[in-house]
DNA sequence: CAAATTCCTATACAAAAGTATAAGACACTA
DNA sequence: TAGTGTCTTATACTTTTGTATAGGAATTTG
């Protein structure tokens, strides 16, 4: 079984080519830029598997995905994250991977799922999509915030503007500044951009 | 020497236990969240060293290090992360942290590291912290920006206000709002939270 | 030297964000 | 039932942000 690790952190690259040295079956190749990934493929092809790490320097969220996938030729990809959230991997799955590794999932585990996604499976942790809805809420920073403020600090991680968040939760304008305001000042933010960056930094969103 | 491992990406701390494993004066203990490596610590001291991860969920950026640094009693620690930058490293040692890895190191390099702080020496990686001052330039979402409109946007990630960016660079607010609606309208954003969004996606700041 | 760039500032206006106060609807609870 | 808390909206206002246009200064380039 051919397997591709693609992710900019070697130190990753080396830990999980370890990992796999041990398994007789697998050989692995690995790459550290999306440039040179291509060019593997496109030399070394077929691959039973491609794991490719999601925050790549040039790899712009999910449409460096689509990117991949586009150019893989048939072979399956899997997207691995330590920060990605379910909504990410949600989309990611829409595009095509056909599996969704979170770096917070055991290494004996990791063994499994990149045995059982390279033989054509769909694989998807299950603590991780079926978690209770509220999974996230429990962060120490959302857990002051009302269901409505959650919603609006999610909008504003978008990039959106007041009245787009409005539009999208069906409210005035009015009300979504007053959950601005006080998300704000729970969260400790001086003003909108402050308060998204203080929620991506505690890996909200 | 014993060494202690703080991640919250399970994986990680199980790829790392297995490449010190080979290391037989190498003892590792690992925990995946701060109350249990503050525990580990009351238990189990002395350490020689802990690698800490920078992102870890409850743990806010500088704020974290400065408290783990605290409640470590004495034992050196290290920071651990796959995205932060050179600023971000300066600030952990000058808080008293003994090294900076970067995760896109050589898990061969990682162990040199991992002997040498534990030796008592502060280490960080050459090519980290001395590379040009503008590799962060080369970035391809950074490249076309000038170097003002560079500048407000790292404010802007800061989550100040154009006066206070203003302020900071002894320039007019109106100034700030030229290179604003410019380096908006470069990256392809709707308005400064977008902009400041889109420039920690790809990594900057 | 002239042209092109980048940078800085000024004025002026439009739009959005932020603040404050008041009040009604709803659910939950002591 | 009265009280508490969240959510919602309204009105009114200030501040900040965003946009447009124009011009001067400095630097680089042909």
């Amino acid at each position: 079984m051919r397997l591709l690790i693609v992710d900019d952190h070697t130190m990753v690259l080396d830990l999980m080519s370890a990992l796999f040295a041990s398994e007789k079956d697998i050989d692995v190749s690995t790459a550290a830029t999306y440039e040179s990934a291509l060019k593997t493929i496109e030399t070394n092809n077929p691959f039973d598997l491609i794991l490719l790490d999601f925050s790549m320097p040039g790899l712009v969220g999910l449409e460096g995905v689509s990117t991949v996938l586009k150019q893989a030729r048939g072979c399956p990809v899997a997207l691995m994250s330590g920060v990605a959230n379910r909504d990410v991997a949600k989309l990611a799955l829409e595009a095509g991977a056909v599996g969704f590794i979170p770096k917070t999932m055991q290494a004996k585990s990791l063994i499994n799922a990149v045995r059982f996604m390279a033989s054509g499976e769909v694989y998807v942790p299950n603590d991780f999509m079926n978690a209770p809805i509220d999974e996230r809420r429990e962060h120490p920073l959302a857990r002051n915030l009302s269901e409505r403020e959650y919603q609006v600090l999610k909008g504003l991680c978008k990039g959106l503007a007041n009245k787009e968040i409005a539009r999208d939760l069906e409210l005035q304008e009015v009300t979504i500044k007053l959950h601005m305001k006080n998300l704000c000042r729970k969260i400790g933010a001086n003003n909108r951009t402050h308060a998204a960056m203080i929620a991506r930094d505690a890996g909200l969103f």
